[in-house]
RNA sequence: GCUCGAAUGGUGGAAUCGGUAGACACGAAGGACUUAAAAUCCUUUGGCUAUUGCAGCUGUGCGGGUUCGAGUCCCGCUUCGAGUACCA
């Protein structure tokens, strides 16, 4: 019987989209079973063969999870707003809509051929308008609420405001980007402008000058995640610092509950350890000093408290407000130049150089134990974002510290017992505190007590002393939510004659992005949207009910910024719950059904951006009441990247002549990249190879051993420039998806990155060639025990693979029941059906197809049928059971099952040292049978 | 620098709880069928020694340790990969 794969995969494709078969619903009879992938911004290039590596695992595990019984949720769709078709756009005109609809059409007739069960009806796109309704949505919910300590959650804005008015400040725990504290007579006299200003350092989406990642190269700002070494992760642009009027989210709101919510959900321990460094959590104590001739002391963040007998000097971020307030007139050209220079320096160069640089401001700091003036310097190597963008220097206990002392020659004063800072900094947080006033002296003690303790202590003193208080600071920054783009979501904003911002009422959303002609910045350096003046007075026209309050002198009256990349992507596994809501983001009785992610996959690129913004994102919506569980990813696995494998040929320099690898030693040679679709097992195709350019029509080769062209190969990027870009496409035309779908798994360990190697595949697809002609003929007997073994053996592994993600070694199993089944022709069909149900996860059409071929009345799909259990009484071996003790002490239990009775062995074991009891039941590992047969030889 | 992960034949990789290391597959070598090729099937395939001896020794990056027993656990290195980077 011949494997057909063209006409069973092009078959059962199209009777599975007539039948609807992978449509689901919510089942409250039913468990649920939520299966996502991280959905893709379909990228001109198309998918190549690495794309649908987690694509396939997680249809495998869907597949799995429906064949027992569970009502599985496995959705698909495309974060379609982004740069690249931004840039094609600015480049070619072409409305970015119309590059991403093709680009997205082209990713679905790819993503068709693999045999997916997504259910298409689900699909969402982040550039829809019934879509992004729902980001615009969530954005303003943000916006008119802030972060309540006490509740710790989010509360309504109105809330806050009420309090203000009853209580002023007291009594309040929340968090706040400026610090306020007023009564609530002094809030009630506040002017509205005045009022708004402080409401708005609480607003969770607020709008805030801050220094921004800014990307002259893309003409917009970026997030921090959205930056690498200086440059734009998209496009590879240099990056530069400046301040800009920004809308931000305050995602540091959640800090602690993002890191503690870590604990709570199955990922991988480096994925969670990447964002807890993310998150960076530290403690320790803000410590105020006092200067001359300033009211206000200088707070500073120490995580090391123990060393303030330590501090010989202060230092200031350049950017710092207290730069001005602290400059002396002596000092201020010097502090003015150098403020100059750094602001000239680059984030790139600043990390390249890495030099030290810094400037006396003139003014002196009182240390608040000893009281004895300290100078107070400025530097570029304290960052104004973290802490109070103002240190303590301990240069013998803090490397920075050190370098710049050690520059600017100023004291350097030991403070752990023994330890040797002539050349380096002591930073280990060990060892015996000295240089402190002893037991019975005056003043604070710390000499004697261990680093732990002295650091307990202080923070006590300070605490009862009002120098300073424990304070826990996250790295964690908020995110920059404006970008100075067009193909994004509009904000649902407008400017009122205060220019204070305004939200549109809700049920006038979406807020559509509008047509523009130019895709660049306008005249005015405004960003794109700023083309679209019609629009912005046509919108607030119709949707702003307030219109006494627009200010018609200005030009545009709303928001010109668009949301950045990871708007859409924060919740979209939501809405695929419930994707046609035209009231909700997702109803609560849909969303009570479906809750959270069981299984997310994707990759690790992700870490730091989408996968802690969709957690943030989802908490808010947990907090409003929209969202029914904390966390919305409970399991994530993250699959490797496919790199590409480059092919070579080895030209003759200076001729026209190309010599086999192996032969390439005897001759002056240059390597050159050659397409690796038409090399095989790295053997070169010489026909195509003359095709394939031109250029080589009239090539000579020096072929070896067998008439053979042998190429060369490396490990590279995925690129075109290296010829080694493998489409799905091609594979499924010559092997069929199902051998695809198989090899891609077989390839190695799901969660590690690997070249993509066609050397190989040819096994996994005479597998399924080997499998089909199991099924003709059907016996009409009894099963045989051996095929029965065989098959259970398989159901086993297979179950516990799936469960434990490592479809490689399911893959392997398969081949080896096909092997032991091949001998045993013809089988049963309590054999073929059993095995029919195992193989539908990983090669559905083949899967579906023998089985019709088993029940020709069958009318349903095999997606429907139950997952075989494995009955274990099958796989035991004939055998007794035994404990080996040692010493009296059980090591270990085991079944034996040998040539040799149970009595010879028994007796063997005996005369051996080592002990041996007879035990009644017969559980305990198999392996370990072999052991007792060494003992056995050993005795012997 | 810090954090995390990895290292097993010619290649991809297996060994799931500390129990026969190298499953399975590729590649290679030899053979059968065939006029021939393709396809298919069979045998061999970590290294060394022995192969008219059935076997022996050695072996999971390196050096130690724990254990009856270590690829697996512990300590110390080497190399590679990923993340992060003046975070006080």
């Amino acid at each position: 019987m011949d494997y057909a794969f063209r006409e069973i995969e092009a078959k059962w494709q199209q009777w599975w989209k007539e039948k609807d078969i992978y449509r689901v619903e919510a089942d409250t009879d039913r468990p649920k079973c939520y299966v996502l992938d991280m959905f893709p911004y379909p990228s001109g290039a198309g998918l190549h063969v690495g794309h649908p590596l987690g694509y396939i695992a997680s249809d495998i595990y869907a597949r799995y999870k429906r064949l027992n019984g569970f009502n599985v949720l496995h959705p698909m769709g495309y974060d379609a707003y982004g740069l690249p078709a931004e840039q094609y756009a600015i480049q070619t005109g072409q409305h970015p809509a119309v590059t991403t609809q093709n680009n997205i059409n082209r990713y679905r007739s790819q993503m068709d051929k693999l045999g997916f069960c997504f259910d298409w009806s689900r699909e969402i796109r982040t550039s829809s308008p019934d879509y992004y309704r729902w980001t615009q949505w969530v954005f303003i919910r943000m916006f008119h609420s802030y972060y309540d300590l006490n509740q710790n959650k989010a509360c309504s804005i109105v809330s806050l405001a009420e309090h203000f008015a009853a209580k002023g400040t007291d009594s309040l725990h929340a968090v706040c980007g400026q610090p306020h504290a007023f009564s609530a007579g002094e809030w009630k006299a506040f002017p509205e402008k005045e009022r708004q200003t402080i409401l708005m350092e609480y607003r969770l989406a607020y709008l805030a000058d801050t220094a921004v990642n800014w990307c002259p190269g893309l003409g917009t700002v970026l997030a921090n995640d959205e930056v690498i070494n200086g440059l734009s992760e998209r496009g590879g642009y240099p990056v530069e610092q400046k301040i800009m009027r920004q809308w931000c989210l305050r995602v540091s709101a959640y800090a602690n509950r993002l890191l503690e919510g870590l604990d709570s959900i199955d990922w991988t321990d480096s994925l969670k350890e990447t964002q807890r460094n993310w998150i960076g959590r530290s403690e320790g104590a803000e410590v105020d000093f006092c200067i001359d001739g300033v009211n206000q002391p200088l707070t500073v963040f120490t995580t090391r408290p123990d060393t303030l007998y330590g501090v010989t000097f202060m230092v200031l971020a350049p950017e710092s407000e207290w730069v001005n307030r602290v400059t002396s007139a002596k000092n201020r050209p010097a502090v003015d130049a150098y403020l100059d220079a750094t602001r000239k320096r680059t984030e790139r160069e600043r990390i390249a150089e890495r030099r030290v640089t810094g400037v006396f401001s003139g003014a002196y700091a009182r240390h608040p134990l000893t009281g004895k003036a300290i100078p107070v310097w400025i530097s570029d190597y304290v960052l104004v974002g973290y802490g109070t963008g103002a240190i303590m220097a301990v240069p013998a206990h803090d490397s920075r510290d050190y370098a710049f002392a050690q520059h600017f020659s100023l004291p350097i004063l030991p403070l752990i017992e023994g330890c040797d800072v002539s050349t380096q900094s002591f930073d280990a947080k060990e060892g015996i505190l000295i240089n402190s006033p002893k037991e019975g002296e005056e003043g604070f003690v710390l000499n004697g007590l261990s680093v732990k303790e002295a650091i307990a202590r202080t923070k006590d003193y300070i605490e009862a002393h009002g120098l300073g208080h424990i304070k826990t600071n996250y790295r964690l920054r908020d995110a920059i939510f404006s970008r100075q783009r067009y193909w994004g979501e509009p904000f649902p904003v407008y400017y009122d004659a205060d220019g204070l911002p305004q939200t549109l009422p809700e049920e006038c959303l979406p807020l559509e992005l509008p047509e523009v002609d130019k895709f660049l910045p306008t005249a005015d350096g405004d960003p794109p949207l700023g083309h679209a003046t019609q629009w912005a007075w046509d919108t607030v026209q119709q949707k702003v009910t307030d219109t006494a309050r627009i200010d018609r002198r200005t030009v545009f009256p709303l928001e010109l910024n668009t949301m950045p990349g990871f708007a859409g992507s924060s919740a979209y596994f939501l809405r695929y719950q419930d994707p046609k809501n035209d009231q909700a983001l997702v109803s609560s009785q849909t969303n009570s059904y479906w809750r959270n992610v069981d299984l997310y996959l994707g990759g690790t690129e992700h870490a730091t951006g989408h996968l802690i913004y969709s957690r943030f994102w989802n908490k808010f919506l947990f907090d409003i009441g929209v969202a029914c569980e904390d966390e919305p990813f409970r399991r994530l696995i993250n699959q490797g990247m496919i790199q590409g494998r480059s092919n070579f040929v080895y030209r003759i320099n200076g001729a026209n002549r190309f010599v086999s690898y192996n032969l390439k030693d005897n001759y002056e040679v240059t390597p050159l990249h050659v397409d690796v679709n038409i090399v095989s097992n790295d053997i070169l195709d010489i026909d195509a190879f003359r095709k394939w350019n031109p250029e080589y029509r009239d090539a000579e080769f020096i072929l070896e051993e067998g008439n053979r062209y042998v190429c060369g190969w490396a490990v590279e990027k995925m690129s075109k420039s290296m010829y080694n870009v493998v489409n799905p496409d091609l594979i499924v035309e010559r092997y069929g998806a199902d051998t695809l779908r198989l090899y891609e798994m077989f390839l190695g360990p799901l969660e590690q990155s690997k070249p993509w190697d066609t050397n190989g595949i040819d096994g996994v697809h005479r597998f399924l060639r080997k499998l089909v002609a199991l099924y003709e003929p059907v016996a009409d007997t009894a099963p045989d025990p051996k095929a029965l073994k065989a098959i259970h053996k398989l159901i086993k592994k297979v179950t516990f693979d799936i469960e434990h993600f490592s479809f490689n070694t399911s893959v392997s199993a398969f081949m080896i029941c096909v092997n032991e089944l091949t001998s045993l022709r013809p089988l049963t069909r309590d054999i073929l059906r059993p095995l029919s149900i195992v193989l539908a996860p990983f090669a559905p059409h083949l899967a579906e197809d023998l089985w019709h071929r088993l029940y020709p009345e069958e009318t349903g799909s095999i997606c429907d049928a139950r997952w075989p259990d494995f009955n274990e009484m099958l796989l035991q071996e004939n055998t007794d059971t035994y404990a080996i003790s040692f010493n009296g002490k059980v090591r270990f239990t085991l079944s034996l099952s040998a040539n040799l009775t149970a009595a010879e062995v028994e007796a063997a074991v005996i005369a051996h040292p080592l002990t041996c009891q007879r035990l009644e039941g017969n559980v305990s590992p198999r392996k370990i049978i072999v052991i007792l047969h060494k003992i056995v030889n050993i005795v012997l």
